[in-house]
DNA sequence: ACAGTTCTCTACCAAATGGTAGAGAACGAG
DNA sequence: CTCGTTCTCTACCATTTGGTAGAGAACTGT
């Protein structure tokens, strides 16, 4: 029985860290050790390989972002665009904060196909149900309509590109600071809210 | 003087997917030159270090997308939201084909800051270009009023994050194939003239 | 034909990588 | 106190990494 795996735990924290902000091939384990602190045997004590560490980081990541989801989703109003900023700003703020917990499902596409898939399932069924709840939305006309899964990859997309690409935000010479992330989120809300409402004509 | 230098430009051309697709840190010399077909040596002939290489590739892509964008800009129609569209289009499809040019800018976050800010330096006068020109057209009431710098970012981010993201179509079910695409193009189109179009009410 | 440049190769190297082997603290249970 | 488990450490290793040294084709202009 683990006696107190704090070790563990900070080193999946750190790891995160590490592989969303510069890849997982990039880091070594040397780096992580020396940034958590420990020897490089102390992290193949707790996660035998690379691979395993990896695999535990993603599985944690996608648990830790459905379940974020998932409150924001109860808690939410009913309307679907009140629901939709909602859920937004629930993952904006951890998304901008610590931009390798998105960062990190980037880098699904560069894993292993086995690790991809599993974590891919994980999240499956909260996809299903985004789309089945907008397709009964958009039927409702109360969302514009269009082919609900390829709207919801569309919404995500969008929220991931801009909480992940700096670059993309700096080229603009937006600023990082307090101010300039209360504006970054009301514009994203705004972008999406604008590209989701329905057509008001008819 | 080059007698022929086909074998630059296909190191160029090879090592611009295997970065885009896997990402800088993970790609060896000795697998560009291995997929090239010639020594590893050749590489370092033409260029002479690996950050060389990578600093030319990104020149090299950041110049192609450039052409592309402005080509479309020239060659598109008048009205704001069909401009976006000639646009967006113009950039999908070499970005489907080859996901590895919006990938590869995705990189740039995780290069040394020198490069980084020499290829930002290349970009910045076109993204200062289409703001001064969405400002402009928000002015007049022809597209959806906000901050136009980050409007600009999240369009583009919505055009990067679904071209260079395929586990999140994967999740929602989507389909690859060209019926798959030419929806997909579609759906991306009509997401973005929702969002920039002008509210129709006052 | 010859000299010089252009191009690609084989052979090697120091450093870093993921991983193994096994010793030794630190702790709780009897 | 002592035994066994939990946890972290210091060596050490084979492989791969980016990079160097330098030889030898192949083509050029004269």
């Amino acid at each position: 029985m683990a006696r107190r795996s704090g070790t563990r735990d900070l080193i999946l924290e750190r790891a995160t860290d590490l592989f969303g902000r510069w890849g997982v091939e990039a880091v070594s384990l040397d780096q992580i050790a020396q940034d958590v602190g420990v020897a490089k045997q102390t992290l193949l004590y707790w996660f035998p390989s690379k691979d395993d560490l990896v695999e535990n980081v993603m599985a944690a990541t996608a648990a830790e972002l459905a379940v974020v989801v998932e409150a924001a989703i109860r808690a939410a109003p009913d309307d679907p665009l009140d629901r939709i900023e909602a859920v937004v700003k629930a993952v904006f703020r951890p998304a901008v904060r610590r931009p390798a917990l998105l960062g990190l499902i980037r880098e699904l596409s560069r894993l292993p196909a086995e690790t991809n898939e599993r974590v891919t399932r994980h999240l499956r069924p909260l996809a299903d149900r985004a789309i089945d709840w907008m397709r009964y939305e958009m039927e409702a006309g109360r969302l514009r309509s269009g082919d609900p899964s390829i709207v919801i990859a569309l919404a995500y997309a969008t929220v991931t590109g801009i909480a992940t690409e700096p670059e993309a935000l700096r080229v603009v010479g937006w600023n990082s600071d307090t101010a300039g992330l209360r504006r970054l989120r009301s514009e994203l809300v705004a972008f999406l809210r604008a590209s989701l409402a329905p057509e008001r004509s008819t």
